[in-house]
RNA sequence: GCCGGAGUGGCGGAAUCGGCAGACGCACGGGUUUCAAAAACCCGCGCCGCAAGGCGUGCGGGUUCAAGUCCCGCCUCCGGCACCA
């Protein structure tokens, strides 16, 4: 690099400087502790206003630091903390570290390196990078999931819920990779074999804590309905918990005396359609009612179901498979001795045992699956509906049994048993499942029934770096750990590789598991850790009160802050983390822990930032190394092969990343954080476009330059902005019209719109530079204030500002300043505009209508008016004849 | 397959309740300034057409004085679920 020219030395201050302004102010900010925010109960606490708890999802701090999608919900979180904070708001706006977890243990492995270690650099990158962001977060707050002094609580919570019966210890397969000598979690694992090196894989049953969530399935469901969440992340949660409602039905099987199949179905009208019977290979009846004649063939099937993984039992389109178990079952409605009572019983994967009662009642007729399933194997399909839909050749095939029918249609007159005590031609199909019910109630035969989707939440993993349980394994059985003895905190271990057996590290740490218990009896740790959602399944709680050492949070700290207003994070938590929290608050709540029934009020996706990448003739993804940019096209940097653009995720692969601590070098953080913003609504995933970015630094600078003349000495500002006087009327309403629309738009999570009206307003200013007043431009640096801080922070201390901008109160808006006195109104001739007209505003009818005619009096001629439509102060159309 | 969401200039997007399609930004073109360049500023910029005018919000229909917006039927893309009885 040469040394700095004379000319260049002499520049500065004048010109709009983000990287001589932002570090300046965001010192200050952390000095002066501006961000704090009082707990109910302390000195500075002011109870007379309104509370605001705006959350973001907080990060796993990895090795990379942060990237672009990041800062863009932070940024969001943060403008409405700032505006809500100028509104008067009190407001909580924290952030911590997610900061157990498996990159650290992997990465412990690799190097050697303790996952305490690396996890503290990580974060004190974070923290320093989003500090970098000037985000306006009260960092007396900070927490992190792997301090002992949070998971303390963590373990504390966790107690609770085995209290109330809501922890058991269960033998839950896990993925077991030989090769590697390590269990594998879910997402490691594809296609039965090992992400990494590609090694097979197998489902082993391994002791496991699990949290009774079903338990609480029905109150997460209804509870969805209240919450300000979008329908289809409320839909999602919906269909994950599955609810279906129903019965179940007991079958006799014939010749064994005593043994009776419990199926589930969500149709117990249709009972007298089943033909045959299926059972989950895994039931346990199966090698019960097997026939000897069957027995081979019944052992492979349930060999070969059992090698298959999840995945590929559950395959898409790929045909149905079973086999029979040479057993009958005898269908209830039917008396014994009547043929179509009698019914195969078969086993066959498309059943899943985890499942209702891991058997089913096939009704070929009225169900797709089993229809496929009778076709497949020749078996009986019994009709049982009589449809008039007024195709009569469809339905003649469904009344005879060859063709589904899963709609709502009258049933088939022979739908009822010998004695007449159940008759199902001419009900509705509510009515007839609710009659089939009672009958098999009053026989005993069968229930009423409500089953989940949602299974119980497998809550252990077999690794180091996660919360230890605070339980303890005796003779005896299990034992807790006395609350005043937590936490319990991991042993130091120097190799984390992991054992050759399906169990945690934790196993060779064995002065630590092998300890005593409160009685001085001999008693070994658990050596499962808790896994990752532990500690996110209530942080939120601990934002509220995260010093106290009494409890997890304060009751008085919560009722006052909590739900939380706002939450913004991406749609990949749309149902782990979120179901987990909103069950432990819950189970907190029930606990008289906590007041609320729900953490989460309002919840906002934000989309993804994705980036250009470019394709070569085959569809294959050039890297970004190998691409040449010329111009708008762009070609291969050897081949010369032209190449097409297109819009996918940042990978490191296609070298498409974009980094923030660049664009914050660049442009400075300010125009960061209007790029993202202005990129597009929140919610949508957009590419990013290096070639925009430099519009948001310009904005920036015009509206630098309305305090600072471009060739000012020393950075003065404008003379006419030394002294207080009247703004010009014209940019007066301007500033009014546009503090409405960012007001607005801030409430509508708008922020795109909002900053496109600031734009207007700077350009319109800029215009007009010599009429701007002092206070229009203060109330404008208010207006900017939540998008760019540093620069509207600065602005207001250049102008002398009174205090500090990020206490000011946010600008009024005098609803007389956004009427005018004359509108501009569209004149159509058969709705299409022809000409147009300037009136007064509340001008009457008949003199818009005249000034309308004259306006469009060539179109009109020679024509008939039948029709005149007018939409004050928008438009006039004239329908001719 | 089922359930969501989306499709608007060269690009990102705007149009909040059925009322002027394309705000704002980028890119591009022209100009001012400059020895030159950058920066900055001003003007232009949906498509066809010299113009008058016509066409135009994925495609095809419909409702309406008026449709990007509402209704019916398709197509494409993105996300989620996926034999859940």
């Amino acid at each position: 690099m040469s040394e700095p020219t004379a000319e260049s030395k002499s520049e500065p201050k004048q010109v709009y400087d983000p990287a001589t302004i932002e570090p300046k102010w965001q010192r200050f900010w952390v000095e002066r502790d501006v961000f704090r925010t009082p707990n109910p109960g302390d000195a500075d606490f002011d109870a007379g206003k309104p509370k605001f708890y705006a959350l973001d999802m907080f990060p796993y701090p990895s090795a990379a630091g942060l990237h672009v999608g990041h800062p863009e919900g932070y940024t969001a979180t943060d403008i409405v903390s700032r505006y809500k904070r100028a509104k008067g708001f009190n407001v909580l706006h924290p952030m911590g570290w997610d900061a157990f977890g498996l990159p650290a243990e992997q990465y412990a492995i690799q190097t050697n390196t303790h996952p305490a270690k690396t996890t503290a650099a990580n974060v004190e990158t974070f923290r320093g990078q989003l500090q970098r962001l000037g985000f306006s977060y009260d960092w007396n707050r900070e927490i992190s999931t792997a301090d002992p002094k949070y998971f303390r609580w963590t373990q504390w919570i966790w107690k609770r819920l085995y209290e109330r019966g809501l922890a058991y210890e269960s033998n839950a397969p896990v993925w077991w990779c030989e090769a590697l000598g390590t269990v594998l979690a879910n997402d490691e694992v594809i296609n039965g074999r090992s992400e990494r090196g590609d090694h097979p894989c197998e489902r082993r049953p391994l002791r496991q804590w699990v949290l009774k969530i079903t338990e609480y399935a029905e109150r997460l469901l209804n509870d969805i309905d209240g919450l300000d969440w979008s329908e289809s992340l409320k839909t999602m949660q919906r269909e994950w918990i599955g609810k279906s409602e129903g019965a179940e039905v007991d079958f006799d099987v014939i010749g064994h005396a005593d043994t009776k199949i419990r199926v589930f179905t969500t149709r117990p009208d249709t009972l007298f359609g089943a033909s045959f019977m299926v059972l989950a290979p895994e039931h346990p009846l199966v090698d019960a009612i097997t026939a000897t004649a069957q027995r081979g063939a019944v052992d492979g099937y349930k060999k070969t179901a059992a090698s298959k993984s999840e995945l590929e039992r559950t395959d898409l389109a790929k045909d149905k498979s079973g086999v029979w178990t040479g057993a009958y079952a005898q269908n209830p409605l039917y008396p014994e001795g009547d043929e179509r009572g009698r019914i195969p019983v078969w086993i066959a994967d498309y059943v899943i045992v985890t499942y209702g009662t891991g058997a089913i009642m096939a009704v070929p007729a009225g169900d797709e699956r089993d229809f496929e399933f009778a076709q497949k194997f020749d078996l009986a399909i019994p009709g049982i509906f009589a449809p008039a839909t007024g195709d009569a050749e469809a339905d003649a095939k469904v009344a005879a049994g060859q063709a589904c029918c899963t709609a709502e249609v009258p049933y088939a007159a022979h739908c009822h048993t010998a004695d007449g005590s159940l008759q199902l031609a001419g009900l509705a199909m509510a009515e007839a499942k609710r009659k089939t019910i009672e009958w098999l109630v009053a026989r005993g035969r069968g229930e009423a029934k409500v089953t989940y989707k949602m299974r119980d939440w497998l809550f252990s993993r077999q690794r180091y770096w996660g919360e230890p349980f605070p339980v303890l394994h005796t003779q005896d059985g299990v034992e807790l750990v006395p609350d005043d003895q937590l936490p319990v905190e991991l042993p130091h271990m120097d190799d984390f590789k992991p054992g050759g057996v399906p169990e945690s590290p934790l196993i060779r740490a064995r002065e630590w598991v092998e300890t005593k218990d409160a009685k001085g009896r001999p008693a070994q740790r658990e050596i499962n850790t808790m896994p990752g959602a532990a500690g996110s399944s209530w942080y939120f709680l601990r934002f509220c009160d995260p010093h106290n050492e009494q409890q997890f949070c304060s009751k008085a700290a919560s009722d006052y802050w909590l739900p939380v207003d706002l939450y913004v994070g991406g749609t990949e938590h749309a149902v782990g983390h979120l179901l987990y929290s909103r069950f432990w608050t819950k189970v907190l709540h029930d606990a008289g822990h906590v007041g609320v029934v729900e953490p989460f009020h309002k919840l906002y996706n934000q989309g993804m930032i994705q980036a250009f990448a470019y394709e070569d003739g085959r569809g294959g993804i050039v890297p970004m190394k190998d691409v040449k940019e010329i111009g708008d096209e762009a070609v291969h940097a050897t081949t010369g092969e032209s190449l097409k653009r297109i819009v996918t995720k940042m990978s490191k692969r296609y070298g498409n990343v974009v980094n923030p601590d660049e664009v914050v070098g660049e442009y400075g953080a300010d125009t960061l954080r209007l790029y993202e913003m202005y990129m597009g609504p929140l919610a949508d995933s957009k590419p990013w476009n290096p070639k925009d970015v430099p519009g948001l630094y310009r904005f920036l600078q015009r509206a630098w330059r309305l305090a600072v003349p471009e060739h000012a000495e020393n950075g003065a500002i404008h003379a006419h902005l030394r002294e207080d006087r009247d703004g010009d009327p014209a940019l007066e309403k301007a500033l009014h019209r546009t503090i409405h629309k960012v007001d607005g738009d801030i409430g509508r999570m708008a922020f795109n719109t909002a900053i496109a009206a600031m734009m207007i307003f700077v350009n319109d200013a800029t215009k007009a530079i010599d009429k701007l007043s002092r206070g229009q431009l203060l109330r404008f640096a208010q207006l900017l204030q939540p998008f760019a801080p540093h620069l509207a922070e600065e602005l207001w201390a250049r102008l002398s500002g009174e205090g500090l901008l990020a206490y000011a109160a946010w600008p009024q808006v005098d609803p007389a300043m956004l009427v005018d006195d004359e509108v501009e109104i569209a004149v159509q001739v058969l709705g299409k505009v022809r000409g147009r007209v300037t009136v007064a505003t509340g001008a009457a009818k008949d003199e818009v209508l005249a000034a309308a005619r004259a306006a469009v009096a060539g179109h009109l001629e020679g024509k008939t008016v039948v029709k005149e439509i007018v939409v004050p102060g928008k438009l006039v159309n004239f329908v001719v004849r």
